[in-house]
DNA sequence: CGGTATCCTCTACGATACTG
DNA sequence: CAGTATCGTAGAGGATACCG
């Protein structure tokens, strides 16, 4: 679905239409959620918070997520232009992926978030 | 900052670092999003803000999402302590939801977002 | 080491219709 | 008005194997 897409006519059952208004601030929460939300994007993104972490590395950090999400999640977020990936060395392989300042900017509010989760953690279980 | 604190680094042969045991900060990130997060729960939180709304109302407020999967969104905000459902009236039938303390500490994560969100909207695309 | 390629399941979500 | 019920699809995500 278009997420960007401002309003909407719709028509009701007895022919009258409606320009029903989707909400601008709204929107900007889920554009945000949908960079730093979803299943592993932000944990990724804080464990690359003091240095940059090689693929493998990363992968065992997240402890549960599969070779390939984490190989989604980091496509996503370089094309997103949150992180970038640096190819070390050829022969043997390695790679590692680090935060671009923009990425940067999303560790305050990943830290909030970690800090209010962890305040409210009788709460949420 | 110490914020890995339950995390060990040990360096390798080759000088590289490893993080041995990362994962408790980032489960409380994880952990967060799943009750900010998610495709629509960000929004109703941020829609019932400034005053309690009515199912209909949040419906058309979040314009794009399903009677369906607002129903949902809700049952989980408020099995998760965020909002309160109260009935008020039942002839005609009359709902609202409005947020819980709980709910209302979360405003501040979602509204740094939002800002985040449009401060780099040209980044985002 | 840093990925791809397959296959497969499961559920998230939308559309539509119906109800008290 | 405030939901339920039902159906259908897309894609998220896991398991496993393979590759340069």
């Amino acid at each position: 679905m278009d997420i960007n897409k401002k309003s909407s006519v719709k028509t009701d059952s007895k022919g009258r239409k409606k320009v029903i208004n989707a909400c601008i601030e709204p929107c900007a929460i889920e554009k945000g959620m949908r960079l730093i939300g979803g299943k592993w994007k932000g944990s990724i993104l804080w464990h690359l918070k003091d240095a940059p972490v090689r693929f493998n590395d990363l992968t065992r950090m997240l402890g549960g997520a599969s070779k390939k999400m984490v190989d989604q999640r980091l496509k996503e977020l370089e094309a997103e232009n949150m992180i970038i990936r640096k190819v070390l060395s050829e022969r043997p392989v390695a790679v590692t992926y680090e935060l671009t300042e923009f990425g940067r900017s999303a560790l305050g509010i990943l830290d909030t978030l970690r800090q209010w989760s962890e305040d409210h953690s009788i709460a949420i279980r």
